[in-house]
DNA sequence: GCCGTCGGTTTCGTCAAGCAACCTATTGCG
DNA sequence: CGCAATAGGTTGCTTGACGAAACCGACGGC
């Protein structure tokens, strides 16, 4: 996006589009849910040039939707974990993530599945556990293979489906 | 936003941002979610250019996220409706919209609330009747003036907060 | 005839997105 | 030591979307 604000809106989907509706932002953010948070790993998983990651890491920062821890000095390097603000957008990210889902998604299925940790079972499209009915949060849910995603394995698109670590922990 | 795809991303969620993700999208839905039809009011309620207006309507056409209907003849004159796939748009604006409340509203508390149609009872994040407990959907919720609207309308800020008819009638 | 309205399209300047190349500091290896 | 690789950026350049304003075509009212 250009200029970041609309203005003269007063509405609260504004206010947020103005933080996250840049290009790419959500994309970090889910990315860092999913276990990402160095530079490196989220430059190649989202195919972004660099600099406009670095503009949008810092923004995100600013924003108080990162974190920036080092975890080493000299040379400086950092991770970047979502704060609560950050994980807050999750049931937003499970908005769309199934409005994609439903309209976008091949003949296979869903590429990916958002399970509860506890249960196992699969999260809707409101963030709600369909197996035993617990509203959900960030820190609940995990992400799976969906079926859908062989099928696209198959035609060489995509990262891997879980972080580089421990599929999904937050925090 | 530039381009509107993410190149080689393999998930529901850059699908879905590649359609509603530019600027201005998700708030000309919301705009027609709230009985904004015609070119002038939504030019109006949202101050953007004629032309990107225009570009936008266009997609959002394309994408099967509205509908154009004439409402007459010569000169030809067009209202915009939600499709089926705009209105399930709804539980992803309804987050952005509470995670905007919980982080940008002053300390008047939110601008605009949402409500049941048929109970009155406010609706939760996760697009959830907060009175009767019912899983919502676009056509059941309306919107009404929060806490923090008089003090923003003091200050002039802008357009009326329901539709210009009868108030976030859908369809 | 003239003005105003509605729903656009066209033109044009500006500024951010995207890409690639460069930079700094450190580690590993021979 | 010299050379390469890695991590995390920064700098410059090009392109193209956005925004403002002008233009347009069909009406309606006076």
């Amino acid at each position: 996006m250009l200029r970041s604000d609309y203005p003269g809106q007063f509405c609260s989907i504004a206010k947020s589009l103005e933080v996250i509706g840049e290009r790419w932002s959500l994309l970090i953010v889910r990315d860092i849910l999913n276990g990402h948070r160095r530079f490196g790993e989220l430059q190649q998983s989202l195919g972004i040039a660099r600099n406009v990651l670095s503009a949008r890491l810092q923004r995100l920062v600013d924003e108080g939707i990162l974190e920036r821890r080092a975890y080493q000095e000299s040379p400086p390097r950092h991770e970047y974990f979502l704060t609560e603000k950050g994980l807050d957008l999750w049931p937003a990210l499970i908005a769309l993530m199934h409005w994609g889902d439903r309209y976008s998604s091949g003949p296979d299925g869903p590429p990916r599945l958002i399970v509860h940790k506890e249960c196992g079972g699969e999260v809707s499209e409101r963030g709600i556990c369909e197996r035993c009915g617990e509203v959900l949060h960030a820190r609940d849910a995990r992400q799976v293979p969906g079926p859908g995603w062989e099928a696209a394995v198959g035609a060489g698109a995509g990262a891997s489906v879980s972080g580089g670590r421990g599929d999904g922990e937050i925090s």
